[in-house]
DNA sequence: AATGGAATTAGAATTATTCTTATTCTCTCT
DNA sequence: AGAGAGAATAAGAATAATTCTAATTCCATT
């Protein structure tokens, strides 16, 4: 039992327990789920796919696809869609939203400010009760005079 | 020259100019445009195809694409996007966003709270100069006991 | 080690949308 | 009115993301 001197750079894929929310983390499902906590920029299921394969050469965009969606079922993983481009993904559990600089192309997390309620800022029908809510933006970001 | 004894209930499409916002107003866009105004219910391509088929049996579909696309890109349309589901399409050009009653499967506009500034409610990174914003909500109303 | 259910793989199928090309339309100029 | 040019349309092929299918493999439990 000797520490490698040196180790590639750790996906942490075994730090996932074998199981998550009652959700049996196989190898893929660990190898995925990793993917995309080492990574946090949104990526693609082909994305994934193409990260998984360095570690993994034999896993099939099918099963990414459907590690995806289990993960996103489970609650672990959430969906991220701009118009009609390819659905991203994203790790991060907590209540944010998404904004994309259309100079890079790059999607960045945008929480809301504490306290804020839906019926504060949108004129919601009476007695409504909201289960989804997904908000995108895209803009310009300043140019970064340092 | 009489006027008919009858006529079918009309899609206004005679009532839009030949030309609206330097665009070239054909008669497939006319159609198309008159159902996009005639029934508000957020129709997909598919949708406005066949309705439009109704009165234009010759329409193609390439064509009802190609119609909404130019009539997004002169901003006389909004598109709608749920997740992955089929684009769906908007007439009303007022800043809105939209809600999905998860029973029936209707769309509705949602206006924002007069003066509310997206600053307001989100913490967006300094000097951002957001261009679009997509806002879709999902959610069940309450039971009308009126 | 055998068994059974779940997960994975590979590839086919699906579906919304875009593209291509030939035809038709419409506007303008004569 | 007719000719020519450019745009728009129609039909169907092509594309791309995703889902489905069926066969194989994996794994936990007996």
């Amino acid at each position: 039992m000797s520490t490698p001197a040196v180790h590639l750079p750790s996906r942490h894929s075994d730090e996932i327990p074998s199981e998550l929310k009652g959700l049996r983390m196989t190898k893929q499902r660990k190898e995925v789920y990793s993917v995309l906590l080492d990574q946090r920029d949104h990526p693609t299921a082909q994305d994934v796919f193409m990260r998984s394969k360095e570690r993994m050469p034999s896993i099939s965009l099918a099963t990414v696809y459907n590690c995806l969606e289990v993960l996103v079922g489970h609650e672990l993983v959430k969906q991220v869609n701009f118009d009609r481009s390819p659905t991203r993904y994203c790790p991060n559990l907590e209540e944010h939203v998404h904004f994309q600089d259309e100079k890079t192309g790059e999607i960045h997390d945008v929480i809301f400010k504490s306290g804020v309620k839906l019926e504060d800022f949108l004129e919601l029908p009476q007695g409504v009760e909201i289960r989804e809510l997904e908000l995108t933006l895209k803009g310009i970001l300043p140019s970064s005079t340092t």
